[in-house]
DNA sequence: AACGAAAGTTACCAGTAGTAAGTTAGGCGT
DNA sequence: ACGCCTAACTTACTACTGGTAACTTTCGTT
């Protein structure tokens, strides 16, 4: 059913009229075209559509293209969103500055997982590309997380005389073990995220031939 | 420009009339439809349609779903392909048995690059889930890589005492490891192949503390 | 009071995955 | 030998999506 141009008077907000509205402030802003994007991803899955996105929102589409862009921006600003959460809920677990430990590691990784569970349709939506502009694109939510964890390791392993290239390429490789972890991990119910999060600790910390040591 | 419906005489094959053929052989098999979108891919890049496979294998796009399905099917097909040619190349560069040396696990990751490097376009094809019913499906090129390498680490480890559940956790996360670096290291120009294998193996093999440790 | 621009809406275009219905021609039974 | 059956293809379509051009309404300004 497509129901062509008429969109049947939205519930949701007031009058939706066109002209220049009383305090010269917006109906819908930016903040709140993104909120409604992810109430639509978390509840039709990751294939939503930017038509459905303005419903949610209460607005016609091309005001979804003015206040965010296309298809291609608005999965940047999701993945913003999606890595920030990420941060935070890493940031309260652990404190990971200059001492890195394999706890706080094991915290980092175990907190990872829980925001993508948490979110997990925004997840697909953010890190399943679309076509070829966003597929190179998709290394923004890989980006965000990159770059601080980047910086991270270059901090703590400076004293090693190690150099920042290594560093991000760490960082990228790290990242995309949490994102493939991750997506598997959410495709297993019988593991829990704690478990999964030390096994991971184990062979980044250890590496592949480490078993069995401690601390 | 869309030239509804006539498509032109296509030049590669021969009449393409309707109509059972002499020797009850199909005109054009599945393989050779997958010959073509690897074609097409390669040459127009990872946002190749079914319809350009078609036009490319000289065949309509009804030919193209009866014989490999839809775009899904297509990209699991292509990513067994593709899976298949890392594996040829990785078992080329080492022989990974129950003997696995950091020097062996370097010659894995290089192979794996330049694998990735060769078929750029296929791998972001490939990469790239598109809707919500390939984005879990995305996990075929990675099921395809991390069975065996479960396998491998499962039979490498076993002596250790070490579960197949950590092994298949430890696989998809080195998996996700290659493909995020691959991707990465496809933007990067100034890298060498062998270098970001090295930094990479060194990840894998010490962990993250370990460095200056040798073999 | 007239005007210009901001904020929206309607209506459309182009392209794409997928499918239904029609068409041709070889093989098979009588 | 003749006519039916069905495999193999093609034409032509549907449904939907991302994206945009052009029109409309209202407020603030002169």
């Amino acid at each position: 059913m497509k129901q062509t141009g008429v969109m049947g008077k939205s519930s949701t907000a007031a009058s939706r009229r066109p002209g220049r509205p009383v305090g010269g402030q917006l109906e819908v802003d930016r903040e709140q075209v993104l909120d409604a994007a992810e109430r639509v991803i978390a509840r039709d899955g990751a294939g939503a559509s930017i038509e459905a996105v303005a419903v949610e929102a209460g607005v016609t589409k091309p005001i979804v293209y003015d206040r965010v862009g296309g298809r291609a921006d608005l999965a940047d600003a999701l993945a913003e969103r999606l890595a920030d959460r990420m941060a935070a809920a890493a940031a309260e677990a652990v404190r990971v500055d200059t001492t890195l430990t394999k706890e706080s590691l094991r915290g980092f990784i175990e907190a990872n997982l829980l925001v993508v569970g948490r979110h997990r349709n925004l997840f697909l939506y953010v890190t399943g590309g679309t076509t070829e502009q966003t597929a190179l694109g998709r290394l923004k939510l890989t980006e965000r997380s990159t770059t601080p964890m980047s910086a991270a390791l270059t901090a703590w392993r400076t004293g090693f005389g190690q150099s920042t290239e290594v560093a991000e390429a760490w960082a990228f490789g790290i990242v995309g073990m949490l994102q493939m972890v991750s997506m598997w991990w959410l495709t297993q119910d019988q593991r829990s995220a704690s478990e999964v999060a030390e096994q991971i600790t184990d062979l980044l910390w250890h590496g592949l031939p480490g078993s069995g040591r401690e601390s």
